[in-house]
RNA sequence: GCUGGCGUAGCUCAGUCGGUAGAGCAUCGGUUUUGUAAACCGAGGGUCGGGGGUUCGAAUCCCUUCGCCAGCUCCA
């Protein structure tokens, strides 16, 4: 038995030190600087405290500011340090739990008395007081019978039941205290508050005890706290940078869209300008159709309630449909869905294996009943329209299609200027039969296929066990926008409910009938959000081909009108839309107007420009203008249109 | 749906202690005819989200309802 243990360090150095050394005194041998730098430590790949005494053998790793790791630490002390706070300002407040999470922290209260913006100053104020103070973020083990006693004597209900879930009967239980502040954890935390250099509250919220609805609300404050002050302002700003890209105040700006309260919520208005965007999508999309061998099909918006009872939904989905509607006797819902009318289409006659694969596609528009408290802009809405198509194949045929279908995602996404995507195959969970129909052979059929298409197409994809739908497995595209953020869209589906329910059959070369595999895809996902998603993206800025309003004809006085016009007919004559602003305003007005609708090109033409057969082209975000000839410019724009141009 | 916040002119917002509503931009009329991001003068515009209540009197206080925002839950 040996007193001394061995640390091999990240250089590769061993070090021969006492048991129970720290790594902080590990940190201090090596330099004073990384000492007082160090905020927690790795060893053997977990985190630790700094002041954990080691007892064995070990690769440990001092974390600084410099690894990404420390700073989920840095943020779970954070939130720690306001369970801290809140104790001191308000003593009766029960406690939830605290973690770090993407962007920051938060922690769950329970109290009487929900907590107001001013608390909230408050709190931040007392926060930076304890910071002064400096306080130690102490680790001790106690019993778990006393720690709960400790708990149950404070009221604090949610502890206990932590306590009582994490551990067992007669396991020591980690305790963390800070100032008054005790708290059941596991930690690793920062040495002491000081450490904590810059931090924000930023928003009070409900959140349900343990996620669940049917529990009571918990008081959740929602903060964020970074390495320096420089990075928390920089992350605010990115905040305040992603706001200027929301798309309801840039729907307003640029006058796309409106929603209204006398139609209801979540109900979309295309506006003009919206509606050429859209028909810009849709003129896209329908002519892929076309290429691709899809074949167009309408089909209506209200049918009889009868046909959701056969496909099902009824009884899956009933609490998201609108309420249905009697007519002469009969029940009739609009639809939540486009799969049950291709459907009908395909049944209505006999089909032959020479005949498939039959893809089947509509721009259907829907209409789902979503929770109030849950609409947003046109990311989540009540009615919208799907790029809706169904397959109807042979088991031979399904791999290609599939293979199809994911190019066909990632083209429609390139062409829309996005260029960075996310895979994910989302597969059932045998051991939970309630949640998905289906053979297990024909979920194994239907993942493999799936995968073997991922993988001959060489795409990198995550496995989500257990989120596939319940009528097959999945393969979801997100995209990653201007800002890096992920917007889930396209998604291509295999369906074994359906052709069951409808008892679908194509007659097989050797006579017989068989089931066709079904195959649900939607690319922009909903026209609406690929839209709203665009408008973010693009804060506004689109490219050539989606700008509602090209180019804008800015005459300088009244007499240059003329010549605008004559310019203006020539652009439309090549299929720009272009706008002559012969308003009595000053030039300069106009550009700024123009300029902050974010139209492409605003031509400026006077007398040195019409004498000339000139142009005089500003370009949206170039400072500098440039004359050009009229023919030039319209070839110039023509192109950009042509090739869908996200630069100008 | 839940918790909290918020609804004032077309838009962005001000409005003190409860005393009958205001600015800028936009709109309309006029003047001006302009060279690269806001010309000048004038006018009109409000059941203060809706309904009810308290009060001599309500944008303001209370109740209720609709909508919006943040988050939770949900998202086939």
């Amino acid at each position: 038995m040996s007193d001394s243990i061995h640390l091999k360090l990240p250089d590769g150095s061993v070090k021969e030190v006492p048991k129970g050394t720290t790594a902080l005194d590990v940190a201090k041998s090596i330099s004073p600087r990384l000492a007082d730098s160090a905020l927690a430590a790795k060893s053997n790949g977990d985190l630790i405290d700094l002041g954990r005494p080691l007892e064995e053998d070990s690769e440990l790793r001092i974390l600084t500011d410099r690894d990404p790791q420390a700073l989920e630490v840095y943020r779970h002390s954070s939130a720690h340090l306001l369970a801290a706070a809140v104790l001191e300002l308000f003593p009766e407040t029960k406690l939830g739990h605290g973690p770090a999470t993407e962007n920051g922290f938060f922690y769950d209260f329970h109290r009487q008395t929900p907590f107001t913006p001013e608390d909230l100053e408050k709190i931040e104020k007392k926060m930076q007081e304890l910071v002064q103070h400096n306080l130690p973020y102490a680790r001790e083990f106690v019993d778990r019978s006393e720690g709960l006693q400790r708990f149950k004597g404070e009221g604090d209900f949610m502890k206990c039941h932590f306590i009582e879930q994490f551990t067992k009967p007669d396991e020591k239980i980690s305790i963390y205290k800070t100032g008054k502040f005790l708290d059941f954890c596991r930690g690793p935390h920062l040495p002491s508050t000081g450490k904590i250099k810059a931090f924000k509250l930023l928003n009070i919220a409900g959140a349900y005890w343990l996620g669940d609805e049917k529990n009571p609300q918990l008081q959740r404050i929602y903060g964020t706290s970074f390495f320096s002050k420089k990075d928390l302002d920089d992350y605010l700003n990115s905040i305040e940078e992603a706001k200027k890209r929301d798309h309801r105040v840039l729907g307003k700006q640029l006058d796309l869209f409106s929603i209204q309260e006398l139609a209801g919520p979540g109900l979309i208005f295309w506006h003009p300008k919206g509606g050429i965007i859209r028909k810009e999508m849709e003129d896209w999309m329908r002519d892929q159709y076309v290429k691709r061998g899809y074949s167009l099909v309408y089909t209506p918006h209200v049918m009889r309630r009868q046909l959701f009872f056969t496909s099902g939904h009824e009884g899956y989905y009933a609490q998201n449909f609108f309420d249905f509607m009697e007519l002469d006797d009969a029940e009739y819902r609009v639809k939540p869905m486009n799969c049950p009318g291709h459907i009908l289409i395909y049944k209505d006659s006999l089909k032959s294996y020479r005949d498939l694969p039959v893809r089947l596609g509509e721009l259907g528009t829907v209409y789902r009943y979503e929770r109030s408290g849950v609409m947003h802009g046109l990311l989540r809405v009540r009615g919208f329209t799907q790029d809706d198509a169904h397959i109807f194949c042979t088991p031979e045929q399904i791999e290609k299609e599939i293979a199809d279908c994911v190019e066909f995602a990632r083209d429609v996404l390139k062409d829309f200027g996005f260029d960075k995507f996310q895979t994910e195959l989302s597969t059932w969970d045998p051991g939970d039969r309630k949640s998905f129909v289906g053979s297990e052979e024909q979920w194994n059929m239907a993942t493999s296929s799936l995968e073997s298409v991922l993988r001959k197409l060489n795409i990198e994809y995550k496995t989500i066990p257990g989120e596939a739908a319940f009528y097959g497995p999945k393969i979801d595209i997100k995209l990653v926008d201007a800002i890096g953020r992920l917007w889930q869209l396209s998604t291509v589906q295999f369906d074994f409910n359906l052709p069951q329910r409808f008892s679908l059959e194509y007659v097989a070369e050797d006579g017989s009938r068989k089931q066709p595999l079904m195959v649900h895809r939607a690319l922009f996902g909903s026209v609406e959000r690929f839209f709203g998603v665009l408008i973010e993206h693009y804060a506004g800025a689109f490219p050539v081909w989606l700008s509602p309003v090209q180019v804008a004809m800015i005459p300088i006085a009244e007499r240059h009108s003329e010549y605008a016009e004559k310019v203006a007919s020539q652009l439309r004559a090549a299929g720009v839309r272009v706008h002559v602003d012969s308003r009595n305003e000053k030039m300069n007005s106009k550009i700024r107007e123009h300029a902050m609708q974010k139209i492409p090109f605003l031509l400026v033409v006077g007398d040195k420009e019409s004498e000339a057969d000139k142009v005089n082209v500003r370009t949206r975000g170039k400072e500098k203008t440039e004359d050009m000839g009229t023919a030039e410019f319209v070839e110039k724009i023509k192109k950009l249109i042509e090739e869908k141009s996200a630069v100008l």
